[in-house]
RNA sequence: CGAGUCAGCCGGACGGUCGCAUGAAAUAUUGAGGAAAGUCCGAGCAUCACAGGGCAAGGGUGCCGGCCAACUACCGGUGAAGGCAACUUCAAGGACAGUGCAACAGAAAGAUACCGCCCGCAUGGGUAAGGAUGGAAAGGCGAGGUAAGAGCUCACCCACAAUUUGGCGACAAUGCGUGAUGUAAACCCCACCCGAUGCAAGAUCGGGAGCACGAAAAGCUGCCCGCAACGCUCCCUAUAUCGCUUGAGCGCAUCAGAAAUGCUGCGCCUAGAUAGAUGACCGUCGAACACAGAACUCGGCUUACAGACUGACUCGUCAU
RNA sequence: GCGGGUGUAGUUCAAUGGUAGAAUGUCAGCCUUCCAAGCUGAUUGCGUGGGUCCGAUUCCCAUCACCCGCU
């Protein structure tokens, strides 16, 4: 993930959370809206998923199992992917999977 | 062998592939902690136009000496409390400067007399031994003494304490003498210290508004004094650049010191992100699984913590 | 990151260092054919750990949790 597919404006979020559709799985929400800048994610994680060094782990993870998706990603929108609390339990492979899976139920897989 | 006290130290290592930050770039370099945490103290640094003084208010500290840039920290000592001991803990000045409080109980809570005892016996006077309450009751206990009693006198003890001696000092020893409680983490008194706000400070760049030639406004807790210039003040966007990492820095050694700490020499450069960087997979070591993630930087304090190691000391039991 | 505040009954709030109280809730009884209302009684405690004090919800220190402001 480079800098340029970040998204980081609060506003963007705010966008994100208000106008995006919604797509979901066990440990993980995924929000997606129209981008006019091409492909842009964002990581929501809030407190509740536990202190500082879980929330950075479960934030590494989200990256690592995006990266390797980034290339098949439809480009036209902007992600937002929202931990729930359940996450800071499970280990790398099963993020990926649920990664893969809540952006294939989303329909954002071009191939 | 058992039980314990104190101090120190480590906080996975090595290798491979992919990925992230730094960087002009590279097959290169570096890349979270002992607590980075809590934000409880102390400083640097910055701004409040500049440099100050006095009074008030508010806050802090409070045995002594040392150490430090500074500190309420740290080191050593004194005293008190706890423990058989090693050792640990302590906001530890002042209660004849003043004011207050001491519920309930009890006659009475620093002021006296309910029951009682004695003289007298209508009134009155002298007492505080005994009684009951309470955390605390007029220093304690015994003897003498007396009308009954009383430090009234005496022996022993308790508290305060003149003087002398020792110590830089807190204080210790001695003990002429004295005998009206506790509470200052109640108000307070005394001594010393403290301007405010925090890097989201602030500077540069960009945009806008107001006042204006000698006055007003404003100028960072209140009051008084004092001080100055012509440009000043305010707002907004935004985080682009700076602040942003070489620092009261770290390691080793010698020396001084009881220690905290300091002097000198040599060596080292050791995160600097800005939605916020350390991860994934694999192999080896018996296992690595704790608490936990830098956000301007340091010195302390406090709290959390799997497991591993080292040293010193105390008590008990057994054997020699 | 910086600054400020609050913790008391199941809930909402009081209380000068001296037995922690009110409303409401819950439970039991009375009343009623039954329910509601009403009446009577009971129930449940100072966030945690130390210290000062004869005695602490109150004073002091530390700690934990929650909330608010600056962005």
């Amino acid at each position: 993930m480079t800098k340029q597919i970040r998204l980081k404006r609060r506003a963007a979020f705010r966008y994100v959370f208000r106008k995006g559709d919604k797509s979901g799985a066990k440990d993980l929400t995924l929000l997606s809206a129209r981008s006019r800048e091409g492909l842009k994610i964002g990581l929501s994680v809030s407190k509740r998923v536990g202190n500082a060094v879980a929330r950075n782990r479960v934030k590494r993870l989200l990256r690592e199992a995006i990266r390797p998706l980034e290339s098949v990603l439809n480009k036209d929108y902007m992600y937002v992917i929202v931990a729930r609390p359940s996450i800071a339990e499970l280990g790398f492979a099963e993020v990926c999977e649920q990664v893969k899976l809540v952006f294939t139920r989303a329909g954002k897989l071009t191939c």
